[in-house]
DNA sequence: TTATCTGCAAACATTTTGCAGCGAG
DNA sequence: CTCGCTGCAAAATGTTTGCAGATAA
């Protein structure tokens, strides 16, 4: 059997992504540590690995490469996002019908296993005031 | 002004490239030397990034943060793909309306600059029926 | 008690860069 | 002749892992 203990890191890491944002293990880490605590930057990944794993953070792969996490809402269903390619910012969006419009064209080429990613981004609103793009 | 060599390694690449598959840039390597090329890694990438940024193949991000690319056809416009995780072959598809769909959702959530990626993944019929996944 | 978690440092994998020499135009 | 391209090896990045000690349950 698999446990999970709710250890000072594990509690402060889940506090911590209590925001909207999406932002790398490395940032994440970088602001619990700007907040005062103490947490090693292997136990952010491993941590934030687990909550993705069991669905409690959202995890996209950035362009760059990077992983970057979120927190979901809870019991939140798939969905996909709209973010900023400046802050980072994301709203959550619809695409209706996707999944199967999906499924459909998945069993046209025979492939089994379907799985999507969309991947939404622009410059929001307070970004492009600032002129920061 | 920039101009763009035609050296041999270059001719090599694009010429390795002519195929339907997404691998990555080490994995371009590996077969060069196979081949009989001696070209060096450094210069996979270089000449790959050179070309993403021509719009001469495409590259897309996968899950583990590599970055896999594939040639384009010519004059090719904006299209999606379908890719099997086991052995990396795509197929192309067409998402009608999806560029429309999201231009319009941008401008109600204020987001400019728009750009969208759309991975599909599976299993294709060949790994389906080898077992490999 | 004891299996899991933690921190640290070292290991890893992928990609980038500095530099001296090569070669296309 | 020039300036971009190449190879190599070193460096940078982002992430994972081994291990000994700490700690939830």
């Amino acid at each position: 059997m698999t446990a999970t203990r709710m250890t000072r890191q594990r509690r402060e890491i889940l506090d911590a992504l209590d925001t909207r944002d999406f932002r790398s293990a490395q940032s994440w880490h970088e602001r619990l540590r700007t907040t005062g605590s103490g947490v090693g930057l292997a136990t952010v990944y491993r941590a934030l690995q687990a909550l993705a794993e069991s669905g409690e953070v959202d995890a996209v792969v950035a362009e760059s490469g990077e992983t970057l996490y979120r927190r979901c809402e809870a019991g939140e269903e798939h969905h996909h996002h709209l973010r900023c390619r400046v802050c980072g910012k994301a709203v959550e969006i619809d695409v209706p019908s996707f999944e199967e419009f999906a499924a459909r064209l998945a069993a046209e080429h025979g492939y089994a296993r379907i799985d999507h990613t969309i991947e939404l981004t622009g410059v929001c609103p307070d970004c492009t005031a600032e002129g920061r793009a």
